[in-house]
DNA sequence: CGTAGCGAACAAATATTACGTTCGAAAGAT
DNA sequence: ATCTTTCGAACGTAATATTTGTTCGCTACG
């Protein structure tokens, strides 16, 4: 699809400019006006932002996390190194619990034929996962977010009380010594919060990126994970830190 | 798709013989052999049968229930007529708790703009309903059971406990007056019975050829049910006597 | 060790999707 | 109320993806 390229220009132009005109973004993009119509009507119903007669404003307030379906492709490459090493991290037989977030569903991509028991906290990677043979898979309850589709609430949390793991696959937005883990959305961080209480292990996943910012949503203190993958971008004075944290950092 | 044709009458020859040479196979549906040896390898993932050199033989017991994908095909039509009608029963804000099965599934496309609050109970639904934004998904745990991807064991038992729905919408492999609503498989029945026993109404949908079937496991009986929505091929004779068990029968 | 069947690789045909253009209708401006 | 601009449905075309057939070296089985 060679619209995906227009789709980041359109979405990027009227983020930065809070709003942005039909006959504008045609001139930017090359496309026509009808297609950019169309591309804005996506958009719209991705939640990206709002169409009004003429254009379209931002909906994507500054500092909020962007959509699912614009993290999924950046970074591809980064977020697959993580996830085939996180793949290393497992044993055959384990059982493992794998948060939300798009680093984490190219876990569950590397991890769809191996003997596993997994338990995802997103229907994401539920989908992934679910035409695996081999694999055991046990979907907990919940209410999915829109696009995100993690699944957060009392189901669960219920659902994750209910079981103990090996290990725990967790994603976050913000990963320092100082702050520990934290994450965008309070109902997520509970989730994590309960993945981790059940869980003998915590693997941790984090773009370079995110080893420098801090989120809303306090999880778990650094020293409470047993790894951190991340890539490597990452600086050593980050990195550096966590490990002092008594965590073991690969860079991938 | 053209090949899907092909997929059924390919179904059907090895089902119906047991087995069925590529040679054979290829003259039946004009088709290379090669596109059959594809087809058979297609079939072959889906459990449908099973391949050896010169063909293939069928792995569908008599009696058995035949795969998912087969199944969302077969009376399309009769499925659409009785998931518009099931919608017609149930009203705006109501709280419904959804069965496996393909005519359930149908359901959930006609509910998918509707404001309720539904949960599924197989992740074919879960997946229709996912996007929507008006409703209000609720995911029940649960081990998806391959193809079929029904949430069954212990976590769906225990999310529905922790729910009161106005509406069960139970599918059925068999529902007589005299049998009750039963089902192929045991776990799904230990789940259609919790989702009933949490439920204020319930409504059973089931194609005619079902209401001259029992199968192995027991659900509930006729009497239990508040409606049943069957096509119209239905004969009186069977309506008739679940009318007579105090249900109430719409045919469509 | 020969032969029938297999499947990878390439090529052709076909279906699907994306895009642009036109045009009648609707929204907003004057 | 009228005019202008934008919208979006409908259609045709181009680009792309999928399906199907053919060839050919390889493999399993007799």
């Amino acid at each position: 699809m060679a619209g995906t390229d227009r789709l980041r220009q359109i979405t990027d132009a009227v983020r930065s400019a809070g709003r942005a005109g039909v006959a504008e973004l045609a001139a930017l993009t090359g496309a026509s006006e009808m297609t950019i119509r169309r591309d804005l009507e996506v958009l719209a119903e991705q939640g990206i932002l709002e169409r009004y007669r003429g254009g379209a404003r931002s909906l994507l307030l500054r500092g909020e996390e962007p959509p699912f379906a614009l993290r999924t492709q950046e970074g591809l490459d980064a977020k697959r190194r993580i996830a085939a090493e996180v793949a290393g991290l497992i044993a055959d037989g384990e059982s493992v619990v794998l948060d939300s977030g798009t680093t984490c569903l190219e876990v569950a991509r590397v991890l769809e034929h191996r003997r596993l028991t997994v338990v995802p906290l997103s229907l994401h990677a539920v989908n992934a996962l679910a035409g695996a043979a081999q694999l055991t898979l046990l979907v907990p309850g919940g209410r999915p977010r829109q696009g995100e589709l993690a699944l957060t609430g009392p189901l669960t949390q219920a659902s994750l009380a209910a079981l103990r793991f090996d290990t725990a696959v967790i994603g976050c937005c913000g990963l320092t010594a100082a702050d520990g883990l934290t994450a965008y959305d309070l109902d997520d961080a509970a989730v994590k919060r309960a993945a981790i209480a059940s869980s003998r292990r915590v693997i941790a996943v984090a773009e370079a990126a995110k080893l420098t910012r801090t989120a809303l949503a306090f999880v778990t203190a650094a020293s409470a994970l047993d790894a951190v993958v991340t890539d490597e971008t990452a600086t050593d004075e980050e990195t550096d830190r966590l490990a002092a944290a008594g965590v073991t950092v690969r860079k991938v």
